[in-house]
DNA sequence: TATATAGCTGCCATTTTGTGTCACATTTAG
DNA sequence: CTAAATGTGACACAAAATGGCAGCTATATA
């Protein structure tokens, strides 16, 4: 079994380093104590963590001490692919529907996730992106019929349409009917608060738009599907606005 | 002067966790010849990895080595502390208006976002967001003349909003007379698509619901409110629904 | 089944590094 | 000037990391 966190110092710098992130103005003699250190030590961690690039501040003098640099990071935030594409899109949608209010820290939170990620992952999702389309406003008469989709259902659409997979679905239509379909989630159109698939159905044969809301069950199958053009289909969009990175 | 990174051991960890990151498959042996040093060492420091959080996988025999987990390979993100309250509120927000398409990892970034933020930054934060409120959805005759806001009078507003500073503010009504007027910024609404701010207002002596579309020009005052509470405004407030972190 | 490969762990002598103490330099506020 | 604070250098000592080595399990391949 193993101690706290691997090696003891590893930790303390950890710990040190989360301590001036807290609190904004500290002596060493302070933090030597809280860290059951001499002075001397804490010094030399803290010029390690100086070399590792934290910006530490230090003032002399009376009353001085030591803190972290205006501005300071809030720590090294580790995402999975999943994560920061999920991130990205959602970034990307709330620009749209959202009013600018808590919305400026985003746009370089945007820019620092691309710069991280490799261009293969760029591009994947960038082609996701361009299969999101964001609309303008939902009309009445569908925000009164709405009701929250169940997140299995979700995560089987999701999974579908990022792999471009068949799904299977039993879909309760506008009559309340419910019917049993395969289809090819192809496009996701978001009025608010409604998502759409515009979909190749295998059962019609033909191009359908569904209401995610309206799914009561949802699998993806194994098989996979091409992507056909948006414009197939335009005719189903009343306001084309594809949401942007 | 100093050699490379700090201590030689943290260098070291910093170069395998990249290296894990880049290549996908490597043995190691391969890995402790390029960190010259023993493969009893590496795993050791494999170890040390493993509990500091990062998935690291192996496969055992003929062709294996070890990786990063599958759906790996987004570095390190560090935000800022204003970023991360943005970030923070923003995904509350995207929550409860977006259907949970693209939503689960959002849950699982917000814990550990949260993870990474003192106890003080949660605090801040909670206090923020028991002050922005949610509602269901705006009637169409709010769509229809909603306009987009300007970025700076959105700053101004925020600022003031965070730091509990009165506004100045020139405010359109319904009739499009333009007033003059001081409010203390005391609850945010947001009510798709349209912010409102709930508002003591110093001209009239009240409380005043203002829809921040409707500023034309904002400049936060250095004077400071005291925050009252919420009840005082609940009149004003038809679907009542704090959003939850 | 046998063999080679590869991950993983425990033990221990050896080496390296971290630590505390003390001395001393430097800056700053009162 | 004095006191409080950051910061560095040197040295003896304690603690941790390291490298072998022996031995384990699991997997692919011949």
């Amino acid at each position: 079994m193993k101690r706290t966190t691997s090696s003891g110092h590893l930790a303390r710098l950890d710990k040190l380093e989360s301590m001036l992130k807290s609190e904004d103005f500290l002596t060493v003699r302070a933090l030597s104590h809280a860290l059951h250190v001499s002075t001397r030590t804490l010094y030399r961690d803290i010029n390690i963590l100086r070399d590792r690039g934290l910006p530490i501040d230090a003032d002399k003098g009376k009353g001085g001490g030591v803190r972290l640099h205006r501005s300071w990071g809030v720590g090294k935030l580790s995402l999975t692919e999943e994560e920061a594409v999920d991130l990205l899109l959602s970034l990307a949608m709330s620009d749209r529907l959202n009013s600018p209010l808590f919305l400026e820290s985003l746009q370089s939170i945007k820019y620092k996730l691309l710069a991280l990620l490799s261009t293969d992952q760029k591009r994947k999702i960038e082609n996701l992106r361009s299969r999101v389309l964001i609309g303008s406003s939902a009309s009445p008469s569908v925000h009164a019929s709405y009701e929250q989709s169940d997140v299995p259902i979700c995560s089987a659409l999701k999974q579908a349409f990022i792999s471009k997979l068949c799904l299977e679905v039993s879909y309760e239509d506008e009559n309340k009917r419910e019917t049993h379909r395969v289809i090819e989630p192809h496009y996701l159109y978001f009025n608010t608060p409604v998502w759409y698939i515009f979909a190749w159905d295998h059962l019609r044969m033909d191009f359908r738009v569904f209401r995610v809301d309206r799914m009561k069950r949802s699998f993806a199958l194994s098989a996979r599907f091409e992507l056909r053009p948006k414009q197939e289909f335009e005719h189903l969009i009343e306001t084309d606005s594809p949401i942007s990175l």
